[in-house]
DNA sequence: ATTCTGACAGCAA
DNA sequence: TTTGCTGCCAGAA
């Protein structure tokens, strides 16, 4: 195996929950945004692969403060009921519409531009 | 080993 | 504007 092509699975999990746990409290993001800020920014469904498999890692991860780009739910039939991602965010101030965010581009925090 | 699918995103029609 | 296909990388069958 090439030097770049050394398998970054196992730290680019790691990174996806990291960056998912430095979201704020009552703020969203992206699946690509997340994987644009890990810089494989075409791999936005690796990173909802990866909290698929969040449960693995022991720290607590604010998945719920991940959508996709329309700021839709896509993810909510993973939280055991399909209504508790909606009612995590509603109790962070995220008003939710027919699975979508409403208030989406309000809340949305960028990790390249919220951390610098 | 091959094929299909997935918590996405971008682009063409 | 909406629909559909393609690229992306990993895992399951």
């Amino acid at each position: 195996m090439t030097p770049g092509n050394q398998k970054v699975n196992n730290d680019f999990f790691s990174r996806v929950y990291e960056v998912t746990k430095l979201i704020p409290y009552g703020r969203i993001t992206s699946y690509g945004a997340i994987a644009r800020f890990l810089g494989s920014g075409k791999s936005a469904r690796m990173v909802g692969w990866a909290l698929n498999v969040c449960h693995s890692n022991p720290d607590f991860i604010p998945a719920h403060r991940v959508v996709n780009r329309n700021g839709v739910l896509t993810g909510k039939h993973h939280f055991g009921n399909s209504s508790t991602m909606q009612q995590l965010l509603f109790n962070e101030g995220i008003i939710i519409e027919d699975d979508t965010i409403i208030n989406f581009k309000e809340k949305f925090w960028d990790p390249a531009t919220g951390l610098q």
